[in-house]
RNA sequence: GGGCUCGUGGUCUAGCGGUUAUGACAUCGCUCUCACACAGCGAAGGCCGCCGGUUCAAAUCCGGCCGAGCCCA
């Protein structure tokens, strides 16, 4: 019977949801499980990347209140910043910046909330329960309030501060451009040869840029240039403006380009910037806002940027310090309103300090549990490789606005604690004047970088500043999944602020998921036409296939998507469906008692194993592990296997219950990952009575009883009753029908539960003998402590036993002056008999009369 | 250019010092079987990316090369 999922998995969503079972509890007496969800950033649809990553940290919220934690797992939505700004200005075929600032807000507000209905529509659609008790979004004024808070007190305990850092700017436009608004364009620009003479040599520079020339603060060339070898170090004169500067050796400079000899201007480019941090460079502004030369040009003070250069090159020809130039096509970036282009310019910014905590923030990452362990060096390399602290402010409309006004002199008055959340472009400031100058205050217009926001979530979400009681006992949270993608964004900018605000890690661990990819093995784009669809998915299969999916991927590593993965997940649920069907029928119609049989036992020996397996793996987020043990007992072991073989005896009492116990405790461990399935197969069987209201109330299965000596003839039943059942198979005899007379050969007779084998290949007559029985060594393994006695003559010993194996049953075997213990030899067996009609295994040979 | 990760039958994947190298999907047989044909039983299919090294022993450790992915404010 196929498995209506449409129907079934809705009903369980709005049973969860109406009897609020995953809903956190802070009144329990429970240890708290706390998570710190990635809040979904509110740009619509759910693509697989994020269906994919939730389902993984979904996973671990039911399995640890599985294992009696009380979890802690909000649900919340990362609501600022520009690529909604862009969303916007997509479906109303507006700018931002031609449009009036507190209006262009109102329709980023109205776009998320939008798109959050729709959000929490999909998360559901997928299982995935996020509790709406402990709902934010990064943009209500109560979340702005605290990220705004968090300023305050970091500015007071003077880690951030103002200082100027370049940004791109349109100098026809005077306005800040982001760096998605910026049109690259090709365009062909003449590469100027130019003449820095030192005291004994020169040295011929390529640039693209002479009007720079004032800003030069030195020149640089690749450390492996052979042409420059004992020049670095040295001074050259920079033409026109009389002064010197620095040879400096740097693996940025390209060798191959031009002359190998370029020089660097604070600031021209990005690559201007790095080199300017690592040696140690001053900063000038040659260029204003309005793109003219600056005092620091000297002469040429006044001139734009097109007209300085005409003549930059002019007195550089007549002083014959000018050697030529040619046309390149070169990558420019311009203005996506005026095609301008744009200038890289310093303006006064906020910055968090960075640098200074560099030691700092490699032990606090190390105090961090690290899922999967290589995603700590990452974080560590982004930490030594930081240059500059974190520029915190931006020049963009949609986020927590900075709370500061400045005087005209440029002084910058901070709110109050208790004012916030303030928007200085409307409110007033806490004072009348500056307090520096007595002159008049205006609202300052930057926002903060999104993830001051984001980087506070740990904070929001353990009521810091809210309720002192609760704080200290959420905080630190348990862990952090997220991205690999965002480790140097959110996990760095958290970790940092949470160590600062509070002193202590925000988290415990972190998990580090890697990407979807698309079938094809690259990367998702939706001009490849490679994107897949989750949602279709969801129709087509139900949100437990997918979560099979899911789980298969292993933890950080990237995984192409596979289709068969939900096709799999599908028959797997289907599986489990028939499982709980089968019980169904025979349930309450046990007639009489019995005894516990040695496949009983078999079976609890191997479930006692899963549960100790599953739970280990679970713990380290290794969810393909655990779904891996889970598939192979719960369809092969205990279906295939168990289920077949106790079949004839489910009218005794104990046989059913041991079955219904078992099944119990897969579905219980398969809940997380199946949570739809899971549930609907418990409630039918296991809920009347005295049953937990829903399969998660359940703790993990605990360990079941057995005998080990029965347990033993129980794996050998089995594997009697399969090759039976595949020798049925053979000889055209339909499973279900009767034989006359089943016969077992086996060097040990006792070793075999003869009944159940009769009862469950359904023969009139069974025989166990252990007449005509060969057995031919298959195989030879030696312990690992016997390969290193042995070293070299290991494969010769394997070989001298494979062809002399009566001396395996010796107790200890001497071999080239060494003794092996024969407990130290594992070794593999074939059955054979001599007989035309059989079938043979590693314990048996099995024969069938019709 | 730098850091990290990955490269195993047709496709995807497990294994991460000694196993007869997992398993899935696809392919090919056979079986409607009283939970399940979205099932069961079986078959075929592999120089474990390439080249060196360490070791008695390497898919597994080390080095180099080739190819792929993420990140570099």
């Amino acid at each position: 019977m196929p498995y209506d999922f449409k129907e079934r998995e809705n009903k369980w969503r709005e049973f969860w949801a109406k009897e609020r079972i995953f809903e956190y509890n802070f009144q329990s007496e429970k240890q708290t499980f706390s998570i710190d969800t990635p809040p979904r950033y509110a740009s619509g649809k759910l693509h697989i990347g994020h269906a994919f990553h939730y389902s993984h940290i979904d996973f671990i919220a039911k399995y640890q209140k599985l294992r009696g934690k009380n979890v802690f797992f909000p649900l919340c939505f990362d609501v600022n910043g520009m690529p909604i700004e862009v969303n916007v200005e997509k479906k109303y075929g507006i700018r931002m910046r031609d449009y009036p600032r507190e209006e262009f807000v109102k329709l980023c507000e109205r776009f998320a909330d939008d798109n959050i209905d729709a959000m929490i529509h999909q998360f559901d659609l997928l299982g995935i329960t996020a509790d709406a008790s402990l709902y934010y979004r990064t943009d209500g004024e109560y979340y702005r309030k605290l990220t705004q808070i968090s300023f305050i007190r970091m500015l007071q305990n003077g880690l951030i501060y103002r200082g100027t850092f370049p940004v791109n700017w349109c100098p026809r436009c005077e306005t800040a451009i982001a760096e998605s608004e910026i049109v690259y364009e090709e365009r062909d620009v003449d590469l100027n040869e130019i003449k820095f003479a030192g005291e004994d040599f020169q040295v011929i520079i390529d640039t693209t840029r002479p009007e720079l020339i004032p800003a030069c603060v030195a020149v640089a060339v690749n450390p492996e240039d052979e042409r420059y070898t004992g020049l670095v170090g040295k001074e050259v004169n920079v033409p026109l403006v009389g002064k010197k500067v620095k040879i400096i050796a740097d693996k940025m400079v390209l060798k191959d380009f031009g002359s190998g000899a370029e020089m660097v201007c604070s600031v021209g480019d990005k690559d201007d910037l790095h080199m300017i941090y690592a040696h140690n460079l001053p900063f000038l502004k040659s260029i204003d806002e309005s793109g003219k030369l600056t005092e620091v040009a000297g002469k040429y003070k006044g001139l734009e940027t097109k007209e300085a250069r005409k003549k930059i090159i002019e007195d550089l020809k007549n002083q014959g310090l000018f050697i030529g130039s040619k046309k390149i096509r070169h990558n420019v970036g311009t203005c996506w309103r005026c095609s301008s282009p744009l200038e890289f310019l310093q303006k006064d910014q906020w910055f968090v300090k960075t640098t200074e905590f560099k030691d700092k923030l490699k032990e606090w990452s190390k105090e961090l549990d690290w899922h999967p362990k290589f995603m700590k060096r990452r974080l560590d390399d982004w930490i030594d490789s930081l240059s500059w602290d974190w520029v915190i402010s931006r020049q963009r409309y949609f986020a927590t606005p900075i709370p500061v006004w400045f005087c005209k002199n440029g002084h910058p008055v901070v709110a109050n604690e208790n004012q916030c959340y303030v928007d200085p472009l409307i409110d007033p400031p806490p004072i009348e004047k500056c307090d520096k100058c007595g002159e008049e205050l205006k609202g300052s217009d930057e926002v903060f970088d999104t993830w001051m926001d984001s980087s506070i979530s740990p904070l929001f979400n353990t009521f810091y500043n809210r309720d002192e009681g609760v704080f200290e006992s959420l905080y630190p949270m348990n862990l952090r999944p997220q991205g690999q993608d965002i480790i140097r964004t959110w996990a760095f900018y958290t970790l940092l602020r949470g160590r600062h605000l509070t002193g202590k890690n925000p988290w415990n661990s972190i998990m580090v998921d890697g990407n979807i990819m698309a079938p094809d093995g690259r990367p998702m784009h939706a001009s490849w036409g490679n994107v897949v669809d989750p949602l279709g998915l969801l129709e087509k299969y139900g949100a437990d296939p997918f979560r099979y999916f899911t789980s298969q991927c292993s933890l950080g590593e990237d995984t192409p998507f596979k289709e068969r993965d939900l096709v799999r997940g599908q028959r797997f649920v289907n599986k489990i469906y028939n499982l709980a069907n089968f019980l169904e029928f025979y349930s309450g119609k046990e007639t009489m008692e019995g005894a516990l049989k040695p496949t009983d036992h078999w079976i609890r020996k191997e479930i006692n194993s899963v549960i100790r397996e599953v739970k280990e793996a679970m713990d380290e987020y290794q969810f393909d592990v655990g779904m891996k043990i889970l598939e192979d007992f719960i369809w092969h072991k205990f279906a295939d296997n168990y289920v077949e073989a106790v079949k004839h005896r489910m009218n005794e009492r104990t046989a059913a219950n041991n079955v219904r116990s078992i099944l119990l405790s897969s579905l219980i461990m398969i809940s997380p990952i199946f949570p739809h399935v899971a549930e609907d197969s418990y409630q039918r069987l296991f809920r009347s009575g005295e049953g937990k209201k829903s399969i998660f109330d359940n703790d993990w299965p605990s360990t079941y009883e057995f005998e080990e000596s029965s347990a033993i003839i129980g794996e050998n039943t089995i594997e009697a009753i399969g090759l039976l059942r595949s020798w049925k198979v053979e000889m055209r005899i339909p499973l279900g029908g009767e034989i006359s007379k089943a016969i077992i050969y086996s060097k040990n007779p006792d070793d075999f539960d003869a009944d159940e084998i009769k009862g469950t290949i359904r023969a009139k007559e069974i025989n166990v003998e252990n007449r005509k029985v060969k057995e031919k060594l298959l195989g030879i393994k030696l312990s690992p402590e016997s390969y290193g006695k042995l070293k070299e003559a290991s494969p010769k010993f394997i070989e001298y036993l494979m062809n002399n194996s009566q001396e395996l049953n010796r107790e200890v075997i001497n071999y080239g002056g060494v003794s092996i213990n024969r407990d130290e030899i594992k070794t593999t067996y074939e059955y054979s008999v001599d007989e035309q009609d059989v079938t043979c295994g590693l314990k048996c040979c099995v024969s069938i009369e019709k």
